[in-house]
DNA sequence: AATGAATGAGACTTCATTCAT
DNA sequence: CATGAATGAAGTCTCATTCAT
């Protein structure tokens, strides 16, 4: 066997390793917006996978290091979103701003089965530090560029009622808060809804640079 | 033995009876904050408690539905709490409505083992219609409550950017937002500044009624 | 207090702690009935009974003994309901043990209720030695009037080809066998073709004694 | 690996999980034989099986389903069984129906142990339909033989004094209440002495056909 | 790598029995 | 005597993990 065989065939078990790994963290995905977070077992995730049962362990070594990676994977597909959100965007800090706060309520994004595997995990965070690991750093990130925006947005506007840091926070609270009320009550807290309770908000902080919805 | 004395006999029982339910859900709550709601078994409960295995489901058919009743005695305490709140606040709308908001930065409200055991069964609610059930009305009269102190507000104030629904489901998402980013980033999110973020955002809503605080 | 009011008192006392325990012993009848031997729980019995639960443990030192007693409760009724018949039948051997038979075949005797219990106790009665001491003696004099009455019976009749135990056996082998039939395929086996199959049978034994039924 | 190999592999497996399952319905009827229905624990059965204690809910989805397989199992067998005596019998009806009862008393057949198993399952046929569907059929075959051997032996004797069915009824009723004797009372009723009562009753049904045993 | 049988800890629940009132 | 709360042993079942194939 040569050395190029070798390694195409070392690059195609890494691609399968990959693919496998995938796999099973959207099925894990899918079983707990399926069953929710305590009757998604191990035989649930696989079955949904079309795999054996056995095959998880061998690609993760442990249930909770699955769950911790699953919600590292939503963590970054959320980061990636809005990355690219504010890439397509137009580089004026509202338009930015406007991208990223747009991206939370995307179908894809806030659609009743990924809010609840979100709050699922959330409702766990305080038990297993290796969730909050998962997401802690795409969430600094978020939050700071936030706040950049933010603050570019009040220089700009000469806004004194208000500092970034605090403005990103509550950007930040409404959206969650609203996310929140779209798991409980889809019925009364619609996505269109909430997006314009959420830019009616940023209106009201920075009425210069924001007008209202509707 | 006399008809008195039986009554006497039928009371305290009744009594230990509520005593013991009430002693159970208190464990319970001790125990989901302590160890989370996937650690929390009937054994970590009655250990609380103090009380021997089985008693739990002598006074419980099922430990769902000791937890759903657990839920609903949290609800319970908050509805009562703000009862409180606005029968002791001055009759205008808007300490009526302060007064509200502010019940849920309370200590005993927003702890951080409260907020863990709500966001706990916020997580599951969508696969246990039950926990829903049981605050259900309670957050249907707070929302009422909300909406009817937005609505006299915005007339005295003749507000017309907002009407008093949507200002109800803001403020209550805000609040929710914030005690989520107290759950999650406890270090970040301070009860004292998470209670002025709420407030400064209500005097955003109604300029004429509220001042920002600090 | 007189010694005549200790005694009546006494007497009551007694009175009463004979028909509570009957009154258990039944409510334990129904409810293997009802539900089955494996169903048949001490709070099922005392709720039947319209008794609380800690009662029966006062009046009967443990489950099993309950159960035995009410095995012998059921043989001793049997056992009195055929000595009733042949006290009230004619003197000769035939008709004495036609009456012996006919009761075996009385709805009080084999309705589906009691001989669901028959059958629950017999088949546990390999491993509670207890279940068979109840029924025992009364088993064994039935079996003796079986015998003495075929005895009679051939004598008279000067049949040869069979002897007093083993046409007693026989009989007692074809109620049984005819027994089970009831309890397992009832539409199949009703009670009077049943019986109906024993006189048969005992007419086939005895041609001299006995008619064809039908 | 090759398809071969995966084929063997397969079968190996599905040998492995009958074999298992075979394990397992045999430990359980020697735990009932032993310890009696009541007693008789999953714990107890996997014991006997030399197997853990989850293995159980693996092959069977629970323990009453593995107790109807087991009667399943026991009834199979005994229809097995005289399925082969009639093969192996002249083709002569009363030669046929000889080898049918007799089967009833091969040691095998009518061991103490499996006395005690069928009438541990029948005292709870009426709660648990599914003990008897498990056998429901067997019976059946079993009954519709006994008939039809009777009718043709009655044919051929011209017997007038019985008809098909009720002889059957008659043959099978002697049968299981021999067994029943067998199973409360071993020491009198015997093996030998119970298969001469069931054949000696067949004498006397079909007289040109039997001859009295002893 | 994959399979699926096997393991065993541990969860929930039932229930006979005890006991204070 | 009666009640019903309390106990705790024991049972069934689930499920993450291991491992031979």
């Amino acid at each position: 066997m040569s050395a190029a065989t070798v390694n195409a065939d070392r690059a195609k078990r890494t691609e399968a390793r990959h693919v496998r790994r995938r796999q099973l963290i959207e099925a894990t995905i899918a079983s707990i917006a399926e069953l929710g977070f305590s009757d998604t077992t191990l035989t649930a995730v696989t079955k949904r996978a079309g795999l054996s049962h056995g095959t998880i362990n061998f690609h993760f070594k442990s249930k909770e290091i699955l769950f911790a990676e699953t919600l590292g994977f939503l963590a970054r597909e959320h980061f990636d979103c809005w990355q690219k959100a504010i890439a397509k965007a137009p580089p004026e800090p509202s338009a930015q701003l406007a991208a990223m706060i747009d991206v939370d309520f995307k179908p894809n994004i806030c659609s009743p089965p990924k809010l609840a595997v979100w709050f699922s995990f959330w409702g766990q965070v305080k038990y297993r530090p290796a969730y909050l690991e998962a997401h802690d750093t795409y969430d600094r990130k978020r939050f700071d560029e936030f706040s950049r925006l933010c603050g570019e947005i009040i220089a700009a506007g000469e806004y004194d009622h208000v500092d970034a840091a605090s403005a990103a926070r509550r950007i930040e609270a409404m959206i969650d808060g609203l996310w929140l009320g779209m798991l409980l009550y889809p019925k009364l807290h619609r996505r269109g809804t909430a997006r314009d309770d959420a830019f009616d908000m940023l209106a009201m902080l920075f009425p210069k640079h924001f007008d209202r919805p509707g």
